[in-house]
DNA sequence: CCTCCACAGGAAGCGCAGGAGT
DNA sequence: ACTCCTGCGCTTCCTGTGGAGG
């Protein structure tokens, strides 16, 4: 199969290198065409990157103590004094990552200001999962012009701590997702070490995580060196979002074409799934889109009800793309059996409910999709645990068997539609076929 | 009350990949 | 270039649990 997909790439290719002189430049007279139209057309929009979920805006709302706390943290360092390392945990989209950059940001600004010596670097522990990662990484902002990579452990550590050394510099870690870590304790206590081998400078972590248990598998010392300052980051609830998304559209939109209902209903939506700021945002930002799509001059909650169904989508994809081949076909046997009719009706605490699964039927369903996929199986046992995954991302939701029930299994029901997320397993699935 | 059922989930260990040390 | 080490995904084996049924 993938000889046939690579023949007719070379094919696609040979077309495209030998055509592309005639077809593609006579094209680029429409091109522009496209582009003009493009600009021309009606939008919604007046700054689209303020709500995208990307940007970090100026101010941020409801998050003024933990800023004030941050500061505080970090304000030894303005006299030359070592500052104290700093735990930052709240679910994601509550402004984690952004308050610490913006006070980063204000920090350097007045460090340029005032012919301080501090410097700072983010990095993202998802990519960076090691010590030697996470060091390679900030060392490489330190020293822009030098490449370490191929260097041992011990040298980059070294070099680091000559930095802090030779130029009296305070560092500043910030560790996003510190939880993916893997020698986690070893690079708390080099770090701090290396802290107290500084002469005039310091080095300073600023760990960020989302995962509240993380904290509590740490050794005893690390937790006490890396949570000496603790912040916690609530959600928001759906006033604070509604008023967040009220100054995003502000800026975001054009004057008078956001309608009330549109952010209230946008806020309802986000508030209700967790709180996360990122989902009202992105809400919003679809349903701009689609405003847009049906050349409407305002944003009404219409538009909104429609981006929700699209944003789900886009989530659950995103989710269910980045497990393993077989946890997906674990998934795809639920959602198979889910969406057969009359299917699973059963009672659960009293109320009958539909599409309440055996954990054993399902691995079943399993053995035979894998079959008829011809893939490999796991274990029941290894099953299990793909279960309890797949429940811990809300993708599925567990109940423990009571009455009425033989012997002792766990009823398990999909978290979102059963259809949908059938179409996007089988995509995925068809993609890694291939 | 005992036994069976239908699992849950802990512990140990195995093979592999990839990084570190030499 | 080579060994050694370690984390990861997974299997094997096992003990535990709560209800049905005799």
């Amino acid at each position: 199969m993938e000889l046939y997909i690579r023949k007719a790439y070379y094919h696609y290719f040979y077309l495209f290198a030998t055509k592309k002189d005639t077809t593609f430049r006579a094209g680029w007279g429409n091109l522009e065409n496209i582009f003009e139209k493009q600009l021309l057309r009606n939008t919604v929009f007046l700054n689209k990157d303020i709500i995208s979920p990307h940007h970090i805006p100026e101010k941020l709302p409801f998050r003024e103590k933990q800023i004030e706390d941050i500061t505080n943290g970090l304000s030894a360092l303005i006299n030359n004094s070592k500052p104290n390392n700093l735990f930052i945990y709240g679910k994601t989209g509550t402004g984690k990552t952004s308050t610490v950059k913006h006070v980063l940001d204000q920090l350097s600004a007045f460090v340029a200001k005032n012919n301080k010596s501090a410097f700072s670097c983010y990095v993202n522990c998802r990519s960076h999962s090691s010590k030697y990662k996470v060091l390679l990484k900030s060392i490489r902002a330190f020293y822009p012009e030098k490449d370490f990579l191929g260097y041992s452990a011990s040298f980059v550590y070294e070099k680091l701590l000559e930095f802090a050394n030779d130029k009296q510099a305070h560092l500043i870690l910030v560790l996003d997702e510190i939880d993916k870590v893997k020698d986690i304790d070893d690079l708390v206590y080099s770090l701090s070490r290396g802290n107290d081998e500084v002469q005039k400078g310091s080095i300073t972590m600023i760990g960020i995580s989302n995962n509240l248990m993380f904290k509590e598998k740490l050794d005893p010392r690390t937790k006490s060196s890396l949570c000496e300052i603790e912040l916690v980051f609530n959600p928001y609830n759906a006033n604070e979002l509604r008023e967040i998304l009220n100054e995003r559209s502000a800026a975001a939109f054009k004057p008078n074409v956001v309608t009330d209902p549109a952010v209230s209903l946008a806020a309802a939506i986000a508030a209700q799934e967790s709180g996360d700021a990122r989902t009202a945002v992105m809400l919003m930002q679809r349903a701009g889109e689609i405003a847009d799509s049906e050349s409407a001059n305002t944003l009404t909650d219409i538009h909104v009800e429609k981006a929700k169904a699209s944003v789900e989508e886009e989530i659950i994809l995103s989710m269910i793309s980045t497990l393993p081949q077989q946890q997906q076909l674990v998934l795809y046997a639920i959602a198979q059996l889910a969406s057969q009719k009359d299917r699973g009706l059963r009672k659960v605490t009293g109320e009958i409910e539909k599409g309440v699964l055996y954990s054993g039927e399902i691995f079943e369903t399993y053995l035979e999709l894998a079959k008829k996929f011809d893939e490999r199986t796991i274990t029941s046992r290894w099953y299990r645990q793909y279960i309890n995954e797949l429940e811990m991302y809300g993708l599925i939701l567990v109940t423990a068997s009571g009455k009425g029930i033989k012997g002792q299994t766990r009823l398990i029901k999909l978290g979102f539609d059963a259809n949908k997320i059938k179409v996007a397993l089988e995509k995925e699935l068809f993609k890694q076929m291939s």
